[in-house]
DNA sequence: ACCTGAACACCGTTCAAGT
DNA sequence: ACCTGAACACCGTTCAAGT
């Protein structure tokens, strides 16, 4: 029926904007939680066009799973960077830990994308650069704030880098825990768990 | 090929072990480290068999991956627990920093087990109650240690659920970001990279 | 009891068209 | 330029047999 909807609302033979609603459609089929698989041939059914139009935007079904990916590291980003603009004026460690706690909280809110992002190494070839440059935004909004704290004199001077991936590592492991159902918390206790969880991190870096 | 050694080494009609060879070969398949993806027609192949006889042994392709994941379970709690033997005089922080030790070095030595025991959620319709078990008899290896140094007095006493979580999330964490090379540590160097990334959460634990 | 073989409804991907 | 349709070599799973 969505085939339907998608046939009705264009009049023409082309579709528009075919690539968007690819991609679209591929995280319904995730965020719906159903069994169904991500398939070409689903995703293209969903849009309302033939499985053969999906290869006109993009190479193969690796291509378009990088497309959600690169859309999921783009959200996150934008998470971050929104969590860190209320608190200018926080000091870091606060800072820190609300990033954390973003951090786990957009995993558990988008698990479709989380598993994209983190699930299989889709840049395997080194055909989609761009997830890696993505990433590396990521990571260097963590980084920013274990520096800013170092200069500060708060946080022990550890090398960066081995800060950095504590405490993403233990963001990490435990969106994807919670996202497997392996640790069980409900929705509404999220934030202040993941809070103390990372106590015990964030209290060693300040030693 | 290896099927037509298979049909060599047995002379009659049954196979004799044919659970056990298709576990095995599905294992042989993910950790090729190719593209194969795992298949119920592929496993068998391998093992020599019609792709049905796969069915007298398993409900269903989950019910193979199932056992996959319960022979990783048993292997991890094993090396933990062989961690911990030789260290059974050793102060419970020193052994805890071991069991993380193991724990990450089993990820990264036995991928395929551990992707399947962490990757898809199979026990999803409690199907396999027993992973359920097996998960909770290596959390409890973790907690041991962690409620051992909190009785010497070395850990504050927080609640020991939380404090397990982080230990078990860091390492989580850290495995499957080395799993897709998120975080690149040459082989060698991982044990003791390990035990920098771990370094925070300890100290934390113990203010 | 254990394994096989044909059949069905799915895939991703290629090739050769249609508008 | 953009989409379709038939075809190919794969899947998992069911049903009806073979030894």
């Amino acid at each position: 029926m969505a085939a339907r909807k998608a046939r009705k609302r264009r009049k023409t033979y082309h579709h528009g904007d075919l690539r968007n609603a690819l991609v679209h459609a591929a995280l319904d089929i995730i965020s719906s939680g159903g069994p169904e698989p991500i398939t070409l041939r689903e995703v293209s059914r969903r849009v309302g066009v033939n499985h053969r139009a999906a290869y006109r935007h993009f190479e193969d079904l690796t291509a378009l799973l990088a497309a959600v990916a690169e859309e999921g590291y783009r959200a996150l980003i934008d998470t971050l960077d929104e969590t860190l603009a209320p608190l200018r004026r926080a000091n870091p460690e606060r800072r820190l830990e609300a990033l954390g706690v973003a951090y786990v909280a957009f995993a558990v809110d988008h698990p479709a994308h989380y598993r994209i992002m983190f699930g299989r190494r889709l840049n395997e070839d080194g055909r989609f650069p761009i997830l890696e440059d993505l990433v590396e935004r990521a990571y260097g909004v963590l980084a920013g704030e274990i520096r800013a704290a170092q200069a500060a004199g708060r946080f022990a001077e550890l090398p960066t880098r081995e800060a950095v991936f504590s405490v993403w590592s233990l963001a990490h492991g435990f969106a994807s825990l919670a996202l497997v159902r392996r640790i069980r918390v409900k929705r509404a206790l999220l934030e202040g768990y993941t809070r103390q969880l990372l106590a015990p991190v964030l209290a060693g870096l300040r030693t």
